[in-house]
DNA sequence: AACGCTATGTCAGAATACTGACATGAGTCA
DNA sequence: TGACTCATGTCAGTATTCTGACATAGCGTT
């Protein structure tokens, strides 16, 4: 900028977007060491969290379209991060798990990200950290409706 | 997801990213009808409110690569919503400006985009919005340190 | 003046994510 | 049962953004 400092009327839309993309950018930083991106992270803490998500609901969780999960997925099958039956149990949906060595590796980006975030925190008290969650909730409710 | 309203030990981080991207699909949604998408619009916004801005210092503001700015900046220019001089005045920047063209557009977008901001802060209070502002400029702020 | 350092605009190629499309399976309803 | 709708996984092609690299201009220090 040409005169930084002077944030005129930036709206609470601009300072979300600046929020969300310094957060990426911090989690790219520390998340590179470890041969990891955003979306990379995203898709195994989903599964650590929801152990046998779809192909498609795990895109949806990582705000990609599911091609682009699909071709994350194989290389991380390839990988031996994941697994998903050859074949669908049920309808065409193919429930994927982490291996042993995608729960070793989540392990050490969650360390990286958490510290991440605890730096994003550091200065907020434990009830403006409450405000901001029931404030981003409600900023997501409005805005589906 | 498999069973949506549960939402499990969501992080601040998880949700800021989830207001995000809600925030730029209902953008996208709205300047759609308009032949824009948000960078588009992010571009002519910086430029209404800082005429001058160089490539360099729009691609900051809009969060993308000055290389990203730079084919979107031509484009602008073929169609005649921004001018930039064939030489620079000084060094190598070019400042660039909105021409009234580019200026009626800005207009519909603006309304449009406020249109989906009201909409996100339908449900906050006047202090709840004021705190937002405070929360998520503190989280900028420890980001970057 | 001369040397580094930084920032800019721009070109080319690579990587990444997307849109469109298809076949298939589950669920619904008449 | 059959028709319809919707969601899923996947393939192909397109579009978009990024990384790398280059020449150049301003600025400060020596």
């Amino acid at each position: 900028m040409s005169q930084d400092g002077v944030d005129l009327e930036k709206s609470l839309g601009y300072l979300l977007k600046e929020a969300s993309s310094a957060l990426r950018a911090a989690m790219e930083e520390v998340l590179r060491p470890l041969g990891m991106n955003v979306t990379h992270y995203a898709c195994l803490e989903l599964l650590a969290q929801r152990p046998g998500l779809s192909n498609s609901e795990l895109a949806r969780g990582a705000f990609v379209t599911r091609q682009t999960m699909n071709v994350l997925l194989q290389a991380l099958e390839r990988e031996g991060d994941v697994t998903r039956p050859a074949e669908a149990p049920v309808g065409k949906v193919l429930p994927t798990r982490l291996t042993p060595r995608g729960r070793r590796r989540l392990e050490k980006a969650s360390a990286a990200v958490r510290s991440v975030e605890v730096r994003m925190l550091a200065d907020l008290t434990e009830s403006e950290q409450a405000s901001a969650f029931r404030i981003l909730q409600s900023m997501i409710r409005s805005l589906r409706a």
